[in-house]
DNA sequence: CCTTGACCTTCAAGCGACTTGAAGGTCTAT
DNA sequence: ATAGACCTTCAAGTCGCTTGAAGGTCAAGG
């Protein structure tokens, strides 16, 4: 017989805050589980399962819309396949288009960092900063 | 003699939003400009150098904290360069780690999409979504 | 029986970097 | 005179939570 647990319990086990599993019942993204006497949530197995679920949507960075209405599809017993499909594409199409400019962005970064490196702290500035002004000039 | 500008003029020079440029100024970020008898704000073209670096700053995505600290730096006549410095390599070391976490979200993404794909959308769900169920798993 | 400490509750506010909307004023051209 | 394209301020919304305050509950130990 299984035992009921409280949510810092079905927390630890699912990967979510407990604050975040709160977050989510209040968005009506989580059904609002049986209580205690007392006002305590009480979560069952099958509870910890749907929060793993979920962790693993956000995870994926899953928007949360997006996990609502996933779960609500689960809910009202229908595979929610065809939302996850779209919602994958869409989500992978954004983050790989991320990264490309996280990419350019490092590679940037890093050169101005080490065009910095070779400037004294008190380079008489002329201009806002050298380091950053009219970056398409000559690496010196 | 040059003409003073508008907002909306030193948004489109420097690539902010005037609601942005606006926002900042009330973060005092940037200084508060002249004002028209109407109270329209002038821009000066020491202004839209700012307004461009600022930009800039942005564009490598130094936190507003940073931008403040820098432009209150120029502001003081001091060169700004280790205070760049300084967020240069912490917002590169940030968005290197950044890349590597969403390359692997990337991945995980693209190979879920493709399991996805040879799966009907009625396909019997035995729990909370075989696409994402157990990921571990065989890939069918 | 009482206290300690670890849990739980709700509600409100804060984070970052803005954007959007409402309600209104100004300026130029027709 | 009016249209429409600007501008103003202020408040609230976005996203996904976290943090804090103020308090209730519960088991163990003295």
């Amino acid at each position: 017989m299984e035992r009921a647990l409280q949510i810092g319990e079905v927390a630890a086990h699912s990967g979510l805050a407990a604050s975040a599993i709160r977050y989510y019942e209040s968005l009506d993204i989580l059904p609002a589980p049986e209580r205690s006497a007392s006002g305590y949530r009480w979560y069952t197995g099958e509870d910890v399962d749907l929060l793993r679920f979920v962790a693993r949507l956000r995870a994926l960075e899953f928007p949360l819309a997006d996990v609502r209405e996933i779960v609500a599809l689960r809910r009202d017993g229908k595979a929610p396949c065809a939302a996850v499909r779209s919602t994958l594409s869409r989500e992978a199409a954004a983050i790989e288009s991320r990264i490309k400019d996280l990419r350019r962005l490092a590679i940037e970064l890093r050169s101005l960092e080490e065009r910095a490196r070779d400037l004294p702290d008190d380079w008489p500035t002329v201009c806002v900063c050298d380091v950053l002004e009219s970056p398409k000039q000559a690496t010196r």
